[in-house]
DNA sequence: CGTGTTTGACCGGCGC
DNA sequence: GCGCCGGTCAAACACG
């Protein structure tokens, strides 16, 4: 399975995050919603309390399994190590505080998972309820070149500009399956350009496939500029979407990830971004208001099969 | 031909 | 009721 391969790629870190007396999102989840001994004290519990990262992580894994193909449970009894940066350490214990003071009627923890002491790479995920709608939320907060770390097939539905947001926010549904409900957002940090968010609401209703779909039409490279068209036009440039890959990891070593949560609203657009980055060429409106950020500049299938061949397994549990 | 992105239009929720 | 806004649809097109 992908949980081994996952767990070589770097630290992971949780944020979950629940709604009491909302349990209906969760139905059909073994945990049924999060347990009160999954929210830590505020001000003394330690991050990296071995009773945190122990409790609940079971229903974490079984609320996180729709998203990622992977399971918390060999993650849990793997390591649990200091954090290797402090700074990093003290803006994701304060990040956690938050959102613990978040939840007078809801729940926030955070959770670390230390995977690998040589990665650096880590990455935010919140488990939510929207409360809107009540739809489990899973925000998974992450540099670029780790934004590919996502084994689901999905397919861009679209595309909006998000008020108070210099980049727009994209959609994409699963691909896999045709029933599937399952729904990401992309979007750029605003505040911290290298990061992305992504969201996660409703579940997967299948088994991660088998292999991927096929990337006709992914990995086009663009021809021209996108034209400045009245009206739809042919020709149009495309962008590829990293979104269809298995987890990729970057050489770069990505710190951890400090993200400055707003406390207000962990759904609403303290973060924005956009995925497309990851392809060569970025329509203008994503790259407004950045002028200097890194994106990804190789074919992007070779991108895939380096990724194919170090988590091919993935694709043939 | 199948699968992907792009993008304007459309729709529904929400606040005023 | 109206306008704003976020989310989705679907036609058009690209790519392998």
């Amino acid at each position: 399975m992908g949980e081994v391969a996952y767990m070589d790629e770097g630290d992971l870190e949780l944020i979950v995050r629940g709604y009491s007396g909302s349990g209906d999102a969760f139905s059909g989840e073994s945990s049924g919603g999060f347990s009160p001994s999954f929210c830590l004290p505020t001000e003394t519990a330690s991050f990296y309390e071995p009773e945190m990262e122990t409790t609940g992580l079971d229903e974490l894994g079984e609320l996180y399994k729709p998203f990622y193909p992977f399971s918390t449970q060999p993650i849990l009894t793997s390591s649990v190590s200091a954090p290797e940066d402090s700074n990093n350490f003290r803006d994701e214990k304060k990040q956690r505080t938050h959102a613990c003071l978040l939840s007078n009627e809801s729940r926030v923890d955070h959770i670390r998972i230390p995977e690998s002491k040589s990665k650096k790479r880590s990455v935010f995920l919140k488990l939510s309820l929207s409360k809107k709608n009540q739809q489990k939320r899973v925000v998974e907060q992450v540099k670029e070149e780790n934004l590919l770390s996502d084994a689901w097939a999905w397919r861009k539905y679209g595309q909006k500009p998000i008020k108070g947001s210099p980049y727009p926010r994209s959609y994409y549904r699963c691909s896999s399956s045709k029933g599937c409900l399952a729904r990401k957002q992309v979007e750029r940090n605003p505040q911290n350009p290298e990061k992305f968010t992504i969201t996660y609401t409703n579940e997967h209703n299948h088994e991660l496939p088998t292999r991927r779909n096929s990337l006709a039409g992914s990995t086009r490279a663009k021809s021209s500029q996108p034209k400045p068209s009245l009206t739809k036009k042919p020709g149009k440039q495309v962008v590829s979407s990293p979104t269809s890959n298995p987890m990729i990891t970057s050489a770069d070593e990505s710190s951890a990830v400090v993200q400055e949560m707003g406390v207000a609203e962990m759904s609403s657009y303290q973060i924005t971004g956009e995925i497309e980055s990851m392809s060569n060429n970025l329509p203008a409106d994503l790259m407004s208001g950045t002028s200097t950020f890194p994106s990804f500049t190789g074919d992007f299938d070779e991108l895939l099969n380096s990724q194919e061949f170090l988590n091919g397994y993935l694709w043939n549990y």
